[in-house]
DNA sequence: GACATTTGTTCGTATAACGCACAAAGTCGA
DNA sequence: TCGACTTTGTGCGTTATACGAACAAATGTC
């Protein structure tokens, strides 16, 4: 690609929406060009900008987006197959389970979740299409990873922080390779308690008709309820009844 | 805001995204040139900034967002408020009354999902945050409308296309204003079948502390399983419940 | 297989955005 | 209330982008 197929005004007000988080839901322009590293003047003129289209609010002093902001990501929820196919499948999933089911895809080192059926809220944080976790800790993350070529795999474990949320968690990447490995044996994978105490959850991958893994599919579950030993047994069939139900829709 | 102060390429870039859709999951440079209404030239830079960015993915002829894209529309949802606190209340209330549930703001003349607890589909189409609903014939766009000025409720509706999309649904200018009125009065809106044959809802306003409105809470569920009318008894109790809790949650 | 049509790309130029520097306004503590 | 500090708004020269048209490539049609 050419330098001048690049448009950076656009580049830079993207960074500028992504500025926005848990952390800072509304932002000044000052605080705006501090997390982007944009110079004040451009990233003032992004927001405005932002603010005319009815993107973002601004009262003067600080810019909060608004709900116009989520026609972005539902192009993508929309325009993309695998949500739209899934979600029927993973509500009766979770019904069947008793437990929230959802569906993700890999994005970077992170599992970014595309659909999900809650029954009940069993994690500290709210998850929801759009939230993302950390792979290496997920249970679909892993199976995800495994996935992967094993040279891609560690690349990605090479560029993660490999932080221990728990004291369960596996940081160790020769340790998480061979979990890898495993996961790619046995076609599942379980996590007990690696990312958040108290929670533990079991995925399998989704394929295509041609056996090539699109997405990860999971079950998780508060520990207090299911033992992680007992999630095998539990959910399993009900994971591959899904995942085989699934992978002819895909193409 | 003076005219300097509006970044077109960034603009122009959102247009792109944007034009990515149910339909068109993936676009050629043409396609998305038509449906934006912009030079090829222009619309061809904005999706190589996207691909370079890896928001998109471009394999010579076409391009399609990819999952890097729902990090914008997280920006928002876990940037607000709203979303968050709603989730576990929407899940309990779901679990109770065995139906969905959802939380939606209106933008425009529509309104958007920002929060939804399926227990099982109720519609042909598939609903998620960030998915949106023309605010006329459904339950929470009434309730919305009926919290805004006259005047503003009206020019809403004459902004917007009023199609029957049964034979039961309302669109007469004057008929809804009426309507408006009346969910002002009781304080919930129920619609029968009027966005899908098969489909009924019930909504009511979420408040904060001060009263004003701040976005729509309702419940939906299949009129062959629940007939309209019982919708009050059986759900507005639970409605009010949540209403109630969540009132001082909000600032 | 030749023609017509659509699509993607390149290029020069007018125009608009960038970022710096300065001015103005607001914020806070003494 | 004052003064120091922080934040926001503006003017301007430089740099980069959008435009439109023209060209090249691919596609479809007879």
């Amino acid at each position: 690609m050419r330098e001048t197929d690049f448009v950076s005004g656009f580049a830079r007000g993207l960074k500028v929406i992504e500025a926005f988080g848990e952390a800072q839901p509304r932002l000044s322009i000052t605080e705006a060009s501090k997390i982007t590293g944009l110079d004040r003047a451009t990233v003032r003129r992004s927001l405005l900008t932002l603010s005319e289209l009815g993107y973002a609010d601004y009262d003067g002093k600080f810019f909060t987006l608004t709900p116009k902001i989520l026609r972005l990501g539902h192009a993508y929820l929309s325009a993309t197959p695998l949500p739209t196919i899934v979600q029927p499948h993973l509500d009766q999933l979770s019904e069947k389970a008793g437990q929230s089911a959802s569906v993700s895809v890999l994005d970077g080192t992170e599992v970014v979740y595309v659909a999900r059926a809650s029954q009940r809220r069993v994690m500290s944080i709210n998850l929801m299409p759009g939230s993302r976790l950390p792979a290496y800790c997920a249970s679909m993350g892993r199976v995800l990873l495994a996935a992967l070529p094993e040279t891609q795999a560690r690349d990605i474990l090479s560029r993660t922080e490999l932080k221990a949320n728990t004291p369960r968690t596996k940081t160790d990447p020769e340790e998480l390779m061979a979990e890898l490995h495993r996961v790619r044996e046995q076609g599942y994978a379980v996590i007990d308690q690696e990312l958040e105490l108290g929670l533990c959850s079991i995925a399998v991958p989704l394929m295509n008709a041609r056996g090539q893994v699109v997405a990860a599919l999971n079950i998780g579950a508060p520990a207090a309820h299911v033992a992680a030993s007992e999630l095998v047994q539990r959910y399993l069939p009900l994971l591959r009844e899904t995942q085989a139900a699934l992978r002819p829709l895909f193409r």
